[in-house]
DNA sequence: GTGAAAGCGCTAACAT
DNA sequence: ATGTTAGCGCTTTCAC
């Protein structure tokens, strides 16, 4: 079967290539009656340009890449609902690329998408990222990136994020309210500026309120559920068992539910547990999940405007604008006695 | 920042640019020692090879499309894993289309891919669809299609399901089991296949159990809430409301929880529910949900295996053939009285 | 308002 | 083993 061309189109209709393409991207050197019978052509052929010759010729794809941790996380599938509407509005093609928290995977994507089979690019880093030099590269070429959530300190770009050390600051005076005298904060990094903002607030809170704070408060978990089921196990059997937790990860939210169930704990009667967490299901946990909600939908939204924003003005790098959206705590069951209604407390 | 091409390396190293390219690609007419010069050279001046001048002679894009409804939903989320996995190993690139349920974006997507921009397709209907011309025209370019868990009825190509009747099957078959009589399936759309095969399972365990059926059984529910609560809310606040739920979408659990909240309905006390889901949290939930869980991460996985393979045949069309990954039932407090223990049931 | 011609960067015949 | 040449399909000067 014949691939439909410009070529074919131009033959057809005894008219030039360069007529037909100009025709075919409404020039206005082009008699309208000439546009009329090159369209009506084009749809009788069903011709459909090569993207690819376009992209070669015009040096630009129409596609960005998002590169992130995971699809499988509440926050960063609503995130590329948010990156996706903004997408499929300006006609652009949206690769996604997944790291898994894995450093290695995130510099081989890195590199792969260097070659100019993108346009722009989105990214969140992996929690193992501790250097930077691929994304400096990745920068140096020229190319626009926006980085949200977790975003890479040093190169300066635009970047959206929430209000971080606010909202943990606030999550953790809300645990101390409730009682709380000794919270443990958890986390899958300590390299991540996001674990770093949460971590800051959490201590902050602590400090104003006059409690103890130790190196040993902190548990650092990997991407490895087994692993830190057996971490929030051995956490929650000491007798000196923290009477709080602050998880700054969605994902830790289920361990720590199961671990309470084998451990026969009880929420919140003997642990209060906040999460950052985007679940749907937090108010339908048993007991309902005290979370702090990140605004993941505008975060990606608002990160693929402000980059497709860029690739209209052809702005060579962005500008270094940080756009920060609040974050919501929903305060629920799991940091309050059965019945007390539910709250929403803007950060 | 001049970028760096073949006939730039060519021109450094004294090579004519085919001998490059061969040098490149590690054919075997070039001498081991040219080779590793242009390599050394290569790497020396950072070389990226262009995608699209490639793509547009080799005519291949090593890029495959994933056109699925939604990423923010557990199974989803979960096969794109298992499609990436393979993705990432065999070297391509994954473009992510979200039909978000409308048939008017599946056509649009569905005709934006047709222009040579991908390779082969992995797709799962919208729930919307009912008319497939514009997949016809796909399969007709002799673009490889493999269909999962939505497949496309009418279209000789593979497709990797879950045995979605015997499941429902035995689904129903519990909550009779466990003593209900009234069972009420909802569903998202009457056309698709998988849900006609999920409605077939249940209606037959009804039959086999001497339990009636009326078309009054099914809800049919749509892609929004607050709609679908709305619905749901009518259906348990009626006096002759069912004592068992079926529901054959995992977003569903959701409305269904948040309703018998609201209603102040216990399950599995009042009303027994069964959701076909593959949510992290179902365990966790007040109270834990019985689910019929999707081998999603199997069947992504296979799929796209499935189309690697064709593609590296070079074969024109895919064969018809159909694998079916058994799904398992996971039993769990919503269908039985608390304190009993967790089973697990083969389909 | 239309056409001729060059070239984006790469690959694959076909020489040598 | 290396080089010459043509061309993938499109866009874009530049000429008429």
């Amino acid at each position: 079967m014949q691939t439909v061309t410009i070529k074919i189109l131009a033959e057809k209709l005894k008219l030039s290539r360069s007529t037909v393409s100009k025709a075919l991207s409404d020039s206005h050197e082009i008699s309208q009656d000439t546009k009329n019978r090159v369209l009506a052509m084009a749809a009788k052929l069903d011709y459909a340009p090569n993207p690819y010759a376009s992209s070669l010729r015009k040096k630009s794809s129409k596609t960005i890449a998002v590169v992130i941790p995971e699809v499988a996380d509440s926050f960063f599938a609503q995130a590329i609902n948010g990156i996706e509407a903004v997408a499929q509005d300006k006609g652009y093609h949206v690769l996604i690329y997944l790291t898994h928290e894995s450093f290695l995977r995130e510099k081989a994507i890195v590199k792969d998408i260097q070659n100019g089979r993108i346009d722009g690019v989105l990214m969140s880093l992996s929690s193992e990222t501790t250097s930077f030099a691929h994304l400096h590269a990745l920068a140096k070429k020229g190319l626009p990136i926006v980085f949200f959530d977790r975003v890479c300190p040093g190169i300066p770009t635009a970047t959206v994020t929430t209000n971080d050390y606010a909202a943990s600051y606030r999550a953790t005076q809300h645990l101390i309210d409730c009682g709380c005298k000794k919270i443990v904060f958890l986390a899958i990094s300590k390299s991540l500026l996001i674990t770093g903002e949460r971590l800051r607030g959490y201590q902050q809170a602590l400090t104003d309120n006059a409690l103890p704070f130790t190196p040993a408060d902190i548990l650092v978990c990997k991407n490895d559920m087994a692993h830190n089921n057996s971490l929030i196990t051995k956490l929650l059997a000491k007798p000196n068992r923290p009477d709080g937790l602050l998880s700054s990860v969605e994902k830790l939210a289920t361990s720590i539910y199961t671990v309470c169930n084998q451990l026969h704990l009880s929420i919140p009667g003997q642990l209060k547990v906040v999460c950052f967490s985007n679940l749907q299901t937090a108010p339908l946990l048993q007991p309902p999940l005290t979370t702090v909600t990140q605004p993941a939908f505008a975060m990606g939204n608002t990160a693929a405007t402000i980059l497709f924003k860029a690739l209209k003005k052809g702005t060579i790098g962005l500008k270094n604008d940080s756009e920060v959206i609040p974050s919501i705590m929903m305060v629920r069951n799991s940091t309050e006695a059965i019945g007390t209604p539910f709250t929403e407390v803007a950060l």
